[in-house]
RNA sequence: GUGGUUGUAGCUCAGUAGGUUAGAGCGCUGGAUUGUGGUUCCAGAGGUCGUGGGUUCGAGCCCCAUCUACCACCCCA
């Protein structure tokens, strides 16, 4: 094992076997977008450091990869500032690119650099890989990919049904039984506008969003580890037990925090996107959290998180309506919502459940044995014959042992085999074996494709 | 980024208090069956024990570093 290459940690290789899995995870995402009438786009792997830097928090500007400047990125740097070691203002020096962290950002970019040639509301979808420096762990990977869909240019919370839609739709398609959690930026707000910590709202959110994960005490803690003051923290405490129904959490949640604007507006909408949701037939459960907060800064609306539940791994979609991320580039009150699939989770929510179908569209179905030169040119026009029928077909290209040729179909895990020498070419016949049942017939051409039609 | 666990044939793993030529199952190759795979039987190939140092007469086993995968935190798809 002398020096095996490797590939960078976080990476993968994908198989064919593995490549066939994912383009069904591509291939139903993708058929549901388009039924809702969303049309893809594509952005560059690298985007300039100052269009990602800012928009994902200090968290995410850490994460993000840099690119080295091509050329001698060195020239021009002082000694002073070497020595310095100012790794931030280094970067800034030797680096003007990076690789996309998700495409949202992309995206909001993409919408004012074209802004005259889309018609609003613009609805695009977009898969992708993106790439974070995080460390890796199971689910958790440095190159992943995102289907993205976003509708941008309408404040309708139309569009909020639809993305449930989508999601139900998508799931309900691939098997998997999922929940979807639903929560309101602007709660959030009002929250920490009524329990007097205003500005602290990524704090709290980020407190509160470990309730069922850490417990009532801790959060606690952490909110006044974090400086939230007693007072605040004493009142915030009948919020975190609100129960019942949707209906019934919202009328408490108004007696709470209905003094305040945005909180009331918070609650609007959500019974509004509720209402909406409470006239589809959906096979996912949907459920409002308000302990949901989801990291990135850019959400002012309704939030979004998926996750699959016979599976312990972390959330496999997610999304939410960002109010103002055009305006930082320059393009203000232009409203988006939208949702992020994780293709790489759902993959590893459908391997441990065995829900991937056996047999895909795109695999072969008929393998000719090559058995030399006089039954090869008996097969070619006959395979040719089969493929303008769209089988997928093929011969094998080297004169092997037949068992050889028979175990490769076999592990190819190809349906039927034909058998076609000296005896079969003699009748003008093709013997065609089931790879499945081992059943043999001799038949013809028209009723080889016939067969393999059906 | 912080703290921890891990790594032996293509795969899943054994490997006894550090002691001679490192094992098994599956897979692979060949044969029983010179035109038949998936089941059976027989034989064979394949490992500088993740990598680089060190301790020791002697290291797969002990120590250090490094890489990888994984776990917790952080954050998130």
């Amino acid at each position: 094992m002398a020096q095996k290459p490797s590939i960078p940690k976080g990476t993968r290789d994908f198989s064919p076997a593995e490549m066939t899995n994912r383009n069904y995870i591509f291939d139903t995402i993708k058929s549901i977008f388009r039924l809702y009438g969303f049309q893809p786009i594509e952005t560059p792997a690298m985007e300039n450091l100052s269009t990602l830097m800012g928009k994902y928090g200090e968290e995410g500007d850490k994460l993000l990869f840099k690119i080295l400047n091509s050329g001698d990125f060195a020239n021009g740097l002082s000694d002073q500032e070497l020595l310095e070691r100012n790794s931030i203002r280094l970067t800034n020096r030797i680096s003007e690119k990076g690789l996309r962290y998700d495409l949202t950002v992309p995206f909001a970019r993409f919408v004012v650099q074209y802004r005259n040639n889309i018609s609003f509301p613009f609805k695009r979808y977009q898969i992708q890989p993106v790439w974070r420096a995080d460390r890796p762990q199971k689910g958790r990977y440095r190159e992943f990919y995102q289907c993205d869909v976003d509708i941008v240019g309408s404040n309708s919370l139309l569009n909020e049904m639809e993305l449930v839609q989508i999601v139900d739709a998508v799931f309900s398609k691939l098997k998997i039984k999922t929940t979807i959690k639903i929560n309101n930026r602007k709660i959030l707000a009002g929250i920490a506008e009524v329990i007097g910590e205003k500005d602290r709202i990524v704090d709290i959110t980020i407190a509160i969003d470990k309730l069922d994960k850490i417990g009532l005490e801790k959060v606690n803690e952490e909110l006044i580890e974090k400086g939230i003051s007693m007072d605040a923290v004493n009142r915030l405490q009948p919020i975190l037990h609100l129960s019942g129904t949707v209906s019934e959490k919202l009328l408490q949640l108004e007696s709470a925090i209905g003094q305040s604007e945005i909180g009331a507006k918070g609650i609007t909408e959500v019974r509004t996107l509720f209402a909406y949701l409470s006239k589809l037939e959906l096979n996912t459960e949907v459920e409002l959290d308000l302990t949901l907060a989801r990291g990135l800064n850019y959400y002012t609306g309704a939030i979004f998180e998926v996750k699959a539940k016979d599976v312990a791994i972390g959330s496999i979609c997610g999304g939410g309506r960002y109010d103002d991320l055009t305006g930082i580039f320059g393009m203000p009150n232009v409203s988006g919502v939208g949702i992020s699939f994780g293709a790489d989770r759902i993959y590893d929510v459908l391997t441990q459940l065995n829900l991937f179908p056996l047999a895909t569209a795109d695999s072969t179905k008929l393998m000719f044995v090559n058995f030399g030169e006089k039954e090869e040119a008996f097969c070619l026009p006959v395979l040719t014959a089969a493929r303008k029928a769209g089988i997928n077909a093929e011969i094998f290209p080297d004169q092997s042992k037949m068992a050889k040729q028979m175990t490769w179909a076999n592990n190819k895990k190809i349906p039927f085999v034909a058998i076609v020498g000296e005896n079969e070419m003699a009748q003008g016949k093709i013997n065609l074996k089931n790879m499945v049942t081992g059943e043999q017939q001799l038949v013809d051409q028209q009723e080889l494709i016939k067969i393999l039609s059906a």
